[in-house]
DNA sequence: CCTACCGATCGGTAGG
DNA sequence: CCTACCGATCGGTAGG
């Protein structure tokens, strides 16, 4: 098992560089220098460095699929307890799977372009299916008449760009915990789309 | 005026280039060729690539600051048509700015960290004093009873990403109009921190 | 995991 | 705005 946290230590060091100098900006011997071995060396462990940032980029889509599909489990469709709730899960959902790793939470939302094009597609085509979740969660409150009369799709793109914003600024430990952000979120989130316009003058 | 058209012809090559593929992920050589020009003649116009990262970003820092000013120009401290009005007026204002140039609202939003260390503290600097002016507005919201009981520091930053999301995915000429997403988004944006939190199951 | 090395490309300069 | 060129660094390979 050597070999398998050898390399869990250089995609560790690599999501953090990425996350902070991005793909660009980060070179082979970056990485290799934060786990103190030769730039060479690395690539005893690694086919390259697109395959570190397709590790980490898969993984985290994975991660992000299977905390829906979770949400889903308990209520497919948002029948039983509606599209509040399931909107407010799939929330909750992501912004956990967010701040759990924000190093390659932020890879993956900001370094999926420096993919090549057909791990990139792959990648694009995933995103899209997930974030198809929120947009078909918004059109089942839209049309029972639970939501405001909103675009499903730019108010899913609105909401997840929201959430997505975290990995700019969010830091464990910092003034406010991963679980209250996720509530506030939540509810940002919910009241977006609920209820009508108001008056204005 | 040939030099100052030249110049602008190679920062919008620079931009649209630096939008798809980012500041690292763009050369020199790069931006020439969309210009017409060798490498090393880029350097008759301008002082380095990173002068040309600085007139993009500080041009466009600036046009989201006056786009505010005159925001607040009319309403300041929001006293006149209240929080709300100034709020909705903000985010279509930001939308404004965004739209009207994606490429150099793209490279605002994701490059800013390619500058050196003092424009870049520039930068988020006023960064901060713009987002504090989104913080103040949801602040007398809150005081006032006009908005739910969120925390401005979060609901900004949560409202403001959500709108910079567009730089991933807007167009001119896509399917949604610029202010078609200004209205839909300032709408998002009111109800978001407007109202109380619902009852839930 | 190391040393030694590869061709390619990088941002930028000199001199016209 | 060009040609010619610079040292530095890039991702990656060979061979141990």
């Amino acid at each position: 098992m050597v070999e398998t946290t050898r390399r869990q230590a250089i995609e560790d060091a690599a999501s953090a560089l990425f996350h902070k100098h991005g793909y660009d900006g980060t070179s082979v011997r970056d990485i290799a220098r934060a786990v103190d071995i030769q730039g060479a060396s690395l690539y005893a462990h690694v086919a390259s460095k697109q395959d570190v940032l397709w590790s980490i980029v898969e993984q985290t889509a994975s991660r992000f699929e299977a905390a829906a599909d979770a949400v889903e489990a308990g209520d497919p469709g948002a029948v039983v307890f509606g599209p509040g709730v399931q909107l407010i899960s799939l929330v909750r959902a992501h912004v956990g799977v967010v701040t759990e790793d924000i190093e390659r939470a932020s890879v993956f939302v900001h370094e999926w372009r420096a993919l090549d094009r057909a791990r990139r597609d792959d990648i694009a085509r995933r995103r899209d299916a997930y974030e198809a979740r929120f947009r078909a969660t918004i059109a089942v409150g839209v049309e029972t008449g639970a939501f405001a009369e909103v675009d499903p799709a730019l108010a899913a793109a609105y909401l997840l760009s929201a959430i997505n914003g975290l990995v700019a600024w969010y830091r464990p430990n910092g003034r406010v915990s991963a679980p209250a952000i996720a509530e506030t979120y939540a509810d940002l989130s919910l009241r977006a789309v609920q209820g009508h316009r108001t008056a204005r003058p």
